[in-house]
DNA sequence: CTCAATTCTAAGGAAATTCTAAGGAATGGG
DNA sequence: CCCATTCCTTAGAATTTCCTTAGAATTGAG
């Protein structure tokens, strides 16, 4: 499983994971997310279940079933319960990636193959993990990429501190830390400051938010 | 069912709380809420007796019944009566909050993973946290936002500086402060002033209400 | 119209939050 | 092993928010 997330974050994709049924579901329905992935065993909830009762709380989603050898009526019973595809393990990662990439496209009606995110100015290149701003390249390091990733992904929408801590590093937020507020500050240097209106804004007691330029303040 | 309170309100929504059965009752017919949550075994007033009188009085919002391990038959009892939902204790939170946006949700017939609120040429997004009027994005401080969203929600009701205080100050009225007045009145600068009509206006001896535009005083 | 009660708002200080410079620990390539 | 880079901690500076105070303005009753 491990594997699988290592794959997809190697392709560029911002991978979330849940370690058993029950709060897959509860991810799956609380957030958005553009595509589900699921083991048919797992403890807590089957994925059958969990495609049955995702279906019911109208999540529209594409969801992905991966299924032992021999689980052949889990599979189909998987598919009659609304998911898009299935894939038999042991399976390449290559063909992970393709499936992943068909289901999402098509559930987005493009082709979301070279996404370079845009936001004024600035490009980010999820594949090819590069920044550009106003036809500069920026320099910026793993974890930089990442913070910059997630407040691109989410434009316009105030991101609280608990939520980053979570989401990019994989913390549960700590209020001892303030590595957040340095990595911004990192970030505003390399992504801000050399250019004339910023992008990256503070929401004061909430978080920060990623703004297009045009929006006045 | 403190920690449920705040569990709820870490995820940005307002909750209010009553005691007893006969309490959350009368609340809930007196305002509105987009769900009732209650315990079965309450003091006062069951939680299946609860249902049934509110669903007599065409309370037509989602109630989610929190049940004990033990309690088969008062959990049949209260989906019989009108429940949607029930969750066994002990649960966790990510599941609470799952069922609640869920069941919001369902009610609505929308997702509610982008419900702005709008008033006019208003437009608050609670999740989001940000504000716009005419298109144009309005910076507000936490008590600033929480003032605002809490009339937003009460669009149209003379809400008395008494509610306030205890809704968005979390303080049993003293009239020693003025901070009710002082903030209304950067609301005011920030949301009114800049705008040819004012959406705030003050209830002399009463309170304030938020009125649309084009509803004439 | 007058007056008391209520509301409005400008100013400022305390508290909380955020920013940033500096340096130590961890990591990885040569 | 050494050096360079990245990651993170620390701590004080800077900023922002919150609330109080106090006087001005407004309102409604008589």
């Amino acid at each position: 499983m491990d594997s699988v997330v290592r794959g997809l974050e190697a392709q560029g994709m911002q991978v979330d994971w849940a370690k058993n049924g029950q709060e897959g579901f509860e991810r799956a329905v609380a957030e958005h997310y553009d595509l589900v992935i699921s083991d048919v065993m797992m403890p807590r909830m089957t994925g059958v279940e969990m495609v049955t009762r995702l279906r019911k709380q109208q999540y529209a989603g594409p969801i992905l079933l991966l299924t032992g050898m021999g689980e052949v009526d889990q599979k189909i019973a998987g598919l009659e319960a609304g998911a898009d595809d299935y894939l038999t393990k042991p399976f390449d990662m290559g063909e992970l990636v393709a499936r992943v990439h068909a289901l999402v496209r098509r559930s987005q009606g493009v082709h979301s193959r070279h996404a370079v995110l845009r936001i004024g100015d600035l490009e980010v290149d999820p594949q090819a993990r590069t920044v550009r701003r106003n036809e500069q390249p920026i320099q910026l390091t793993q974890k930089e990429f990442e913070l910059l990733l997630y407040l691109v992904r989410h434009v316009g929408r105030v991101i609280s501190k608990k939520e980053i801590a979570e989401q990019v590093w994989d913390i549960h937020f700590d209020s001892s830390t303030n590595v957040i507020e340095v990595y911004m500050s990192y970030l505003r240097n390399k992504v801000d400051k050399p250019f004339s209106h910023p992008l990256i804004h503070t929401s004061f007691g909430v978080g920060y938010v990623l703004r297009p330029p045009d929006e006045a303040v």
